[in-house]
DNA sequence: TGTACATCAGTGAACGCGCGTTCACTGATGTAC
DNA sequence: TGTACATCAGTGAACGCGCGTTCACTGATGTAC
């Protein structure tokens, strides 16, 4: 031990300061890697840096933990739909289709985050963020297909079909290519989905 | 104890003699009853009435026999398929959508099954005869679209893009459904169906 | 500005759980002679 | 037809694992006076 030198001291205080942040950080990190199977608690903990007990004080358990994620991802799912087809320039189709490859390629990009977003036996389906969060996601696709002033309808109404083709299409094959039906690897999907999106996408009338 | 009384001898053999069959059925059960979630090798011998080692002479691991139970689903699903279309009398639009329907009663009937059938991180991919299965259930929609006798192709090929988007909406739809967006208890998602379904169906164009 | 104290966000050891798996074993079955 | 023996499909106790959770605690922060 050279005691002349200073010693450098890791001030890491006793309170971590912005654990929450820390922990959604973490947590997002360990699903992209090993998916929604390898998602665990103690696992964020020590990503984290953190005791086991202490997620504890932020997230009151696991489910909370992953509903809060999955609302984000639904969030940013949504503002890249209406990233999408904010050009109202071009023609509705246009931007219907627009929006059903950023959809797809949010699920492709994401696989993971996607993937959660959909594991309802994992989720607090009672939350009213998550909640919101998902309609705003299909509001997206409803309102260009819809009309921006269409009456707002329950899912199930048959005057919604047009809107529930759309999304099903979209939804449907990102589903195939993330589950590995054009291949396992990442670059399957999307090189599949680059080949025959556009087409798919042209069998929809709307 | 009245030791007048004939004992009556549980003569359950040593040997069960049909562990496989009876290990598959507690393993539907199971999964019908907990879903994917509650799925575990222990619980499943527990319901066959054997001790927790004897599953392995018949199954090497848990991911096999999830692998078999998806693979019967998918011939299943297969059957189905076929016999919904078997009417060559009706034209081919009608065809198709007599399939589509089959397919999302299908997953709304089997939620659990249709659900596993997709959990590609739980089954062996590399199993011949899920690939098998997989692909006969596919070969039923796409024979139908692109003919009988057309060639085969890559799934990824764009003049697949037919029967790609067909598949694609009726899958979506089927994940919406038993994914709860239509209303979580299954009631929901089949009246969804039947209010929806050949709407939906009606805006792809064959 | 200084002090006392409540509050809150952490620690880390411990608990109990169900899981898949291993192990030495045992009993039924089928086959060779 | 009878016997010896290999094989195979079971038993059930035990092991180690990672998990979520609990517990008594501690140290930093913020607030009241």
């Amino acid at each position: 031990m050279n005691d002349n030198l200073p010693t450098v001291k890791i001030t890491r205080s006793y309170h971590h300061g912005d654990l929450r942040a820390t922990l959604l950080e973490a947590a997002e990190g360990l699903l992209a890697e090993k998916g929604v199977e390898g998602f665990s608690m103690r696992e964020i903990a020590r990503r984290a840096g953190v005791s086991p007990a202490a997620p504890k004080h932020h997230f009151c358990d696991v489910r909370a933990l992953l509903t809060t994620i999955a609302t984000t991802a639904f969030d940013e799912l949504a503002d890249r739909l209406e990233v999408a087809s904010e050009d109202r320039e071009a023609g509705r189709v246009t931007r219907v289709h627009r929006e059903g490859i950023a959809y797809v390629r949010f699920a492709i990009e994401q696989r993971s985050r996607f993937d959660l977003m959909w594991r309802v036996a994992l989720l607090d389906l009672t939350d009213s963020e998550y909640c919101r969060a998902g309609d705003r996601a299909f509001a997206a696709l409803d309102r260009l297909i819809r009309g921006e002033d269409a009456p707002e309808l329950e899912l199930a109404d048959p005057r919604m079909a047009p809107s529930i083709a759309c999304w099903s299409l979209v939804h449907g094959f990102a589903r195939l290519a993330i589950d590995g039906t054009f291949g396992l690897d990442a670059g399957a999907a999307e090189r599949a989905a680059g080949a025959l999106l556009p087409a798919v996408l042209a069998h929809l009338s709307v």
